[in-house]
DNA sequence: TATAGTACTTTCCTAAAGGAAAGTGGAATC
DNA sequence: GATTCCACTTTCCTTTAGGAAAGTACTATA
């Protein structure tokens, strides 16, 4: 039998890709792994190397990608305790994706500001 | 004057990916983007080729990207009228993202289901 | 004793995203 | 005359994202 449809399938694709948002999906996920792999631990200097981002969306967020085994909530049994957020080598995977969306977020900047 | 922050500086990573992730946000734009690459033209064979999604999000979504200069809506004044989505060749350019995201995706897909 | 820092949590609120279902208006086809 | 196709729109509703501001529990430091 035929198939029927009159449409083209993209679904190899489409799936995939879908599947990467569903993890790294939101204003803030990447960020905070940017911020990570830039050498940030604490709390409060990634909350202060991302601007915008409020304690309570940070904290979320961080449980998130702790889920999806991203990065690595470490506590230091210090006096006083110390809580160190760390990226998991899974986290290196995302580096081309952010290379491309750097790249393409500064050539869009460009176009934008070069053609009003 | 010495800056007094304690936390690294990533703001010229962090701003253009958050950039690019405001153009192509949610669930889906690429979605759109990617069955267009593939051929298709019609709304409805748009609609049927990404499962799941509305007709009220997919017009919306088509706009969205129409004013991003994405895709271009084709009007043919046959009888009856033809209405086309078609990539403007800016759309090429999200080309490595999509390419990232879908091996990320299916990787991680893998990932998932051999661990457990 | 007072102040400051750390890592959050809590509350309250608004806006945006998105799903379900039905409807619309024209033209074509049975 | 009725149904179907196309490209949407409209309505209603729920969920999620996210911002603002304040609070908390602990410790350290002045």
């Amino acid at each position: 039998m035929a198939n029927k449809m009159g449409y083209l399938s993209c679904l190899d694709t489409v799936k995939p890709v879908r599947d990467a948002i569903d993890v790294i999906n939101g204003k803030w996920k990447l960020a905070i792994i940017i911020s990570l792999g830039a050498g940030n631990e604490r709390f409060t200097d990634i909350q202060e190397s991302i601007p915008g981002i409020s304690p309570k969306v940070l904290a979320k967020e961080l449980k998130d990608l702790e889920q999806h085994q991203l990065i690595k909530r470490v506590v230091i049994e210090d006096y006083p305790v110390k809580i160190l957020y760390k990226p998991e080598p899974y986290a290196d995977t995302l580096t081309p994706i952010i290379q491309a969306l750097k790249v393409w977020g500064l050539t869009h900047r460009e176009r934008i500001f070069s053609k009003p």
